[in-house]
DNA sequence: GCCGATTTGTCCGTATGTATC
DNA sequence: CGATACATACGGACAAATCGG
């Protein structure tokens, strides 16, 4: 938890959005006001104000204020966002989650797996395969590829819990980067033996490419839901042309 | 096209790591080097390195230096990134995108449209239904609901080319946020009648409710993308617990 | 282990530009 | 026109992490 005196006015700020301190279309105490009342240098306020803007939350205009955008949202469906481990997802939508652990195997990385996955060739990967279920019903199918010499040790015993709690909390690994792509596919066998997707064909698809704080790729991950359970959310800002 | 100099310099770098004038997993000068390449302060190096690690480019080591964590990516399918018009997209994926314009009308919100599109109920709407092209093959279907007193004037004709061009051109129109969600979702039968799904029964939905510089809600879309030529693509960064 | 040099991270105060009212 | 508000930029200071001697 990083005691920055930005950080700090960020989540004040954020609070104060989500609990309508500041109503939606209201416009925010100048950044000047907030200086006063933070006792911090003008940046810092920025800084913070910039990071709620990233987020959706407010929109700066230029020579009139800043302005609350932020709408709650129905979680009707599991919803994906940030770098999360799915203990936290699960806990975060409200629903019980627990894993089943498929496969566990170690592998070496051929041609094949080197231009999918990002790992180079000839190098040993953990391969894990599991079933998430969510409230008791298997939702999300998982692909793991963890690199062996970054994520030593693993165990089918922590892969059953949370690998991510492994990696932060024993190894003292830093998570940093995820770079993701998000498809649309045809079912497979293995989801279908899993996963009861009724009469769809198609499952949402996320792969992620995840990045340790030395930059380098430890993780590659196929992530594979039911389309009822799956929303994901984004906020985007428009660069100028 | 701004000409700050953190913009400048955040294009300059860019191309210098795309055209690998820094390879991949090597470190980009220190911020003292680029504050004297680029004649500036430090500061304005920073933002542009910030920049640049919200978009997945590099990654920042404390104490270390600036690693490049950037690859190309394949461009096989329809890549959807950051906010962009369908013509700027199909330009960037290198195809040949058309429009036709299936309807076009006026419509007042009521609840259930109030509900879906946070307009409020009363107001006046443009709704607007487009079958998108893609080499000559309709592969998108979009719902526009555009608020018709923020973009007055809108016509069928502007909509069979580009809307976004008529906003920001003629209409002097700033887009600056767009929220999204990213859904798996059965065909209907408008999605069957026009475009060729194969044997899919889904295709890939992104609604976005998007913004003005003033903070107004202008516009909502519901996009279904064919998934055979669908792929979103996102940089996250782990926040801190 | 310690120290100093280097590098990134945070924060401040100030100045100037630009848009709005 | 002046006052207010956000945008950009500078220079400096200190902290924290890393690395080499």
């Amino acid at each position: 938890m990083p005691k920055a005196k930005y950080d700090q006015i960020y989540r004040d700020l954020k609070e104060k959005i989500e609990t309508e301190v500041y109503s939606y279309q209201e416009m925010l105490p100048s950044e000047h006001m907030l200086v006063r009342e933070y006792g911090c240098s003008r940046n810092t306020v920025r800084r913070a104000l910039a990071e709620l803007t990233a987020d959706g939350y407010v929109q700066p205009m230029h020579g009139k204020g800043v302005r609350n955008i932020f709408r709650p949202v129905e979680q009707a469906a599991f919803t994906v966002g940030g770098i999360e481990s799915f203990k936290e997802s699960s806990a975060r939508n409200k629903r019980k989650g627990t894993t089943q652990v498929l496969q566990f195997a170690e592998i070496i990385a051929d041609e094949k797996i080197e231009k999918r996955t990002g790992f180079r060739k000839g190098i040993c990967l953990y391969y894990i395969q599991r079933l998430r279920f969510l409230n008791g019903i298997p939702l999300i199918l998982d692909h793991n590829y963890f690199l062996k010499e970054a994520v030593p040790g693993l165990t089918p015993e922590i892969a059953s819990q949370s690998i991510y709690d492994y990696l932060e909390g024993t190894l003292g690994i830093t998570i940093t980067t995820s770079k993701r792509t998000l498809t649309v596919e045809h079912v497979t066998q293995i989801d279908e033996k899993y996963i009861d997707l009724k009469d769809y064909n198609c499952m949402a698809v996320i792969t992620s490419q995840t990045f340790d704080d030395n930059g380098i790729q430890f993780e590659y991950t196929q992530s594979r839901h039911h389309p009822d359970f799956f929303r994901f959310q984004d906020v985007a800002t428009r660069k100028t042309h």
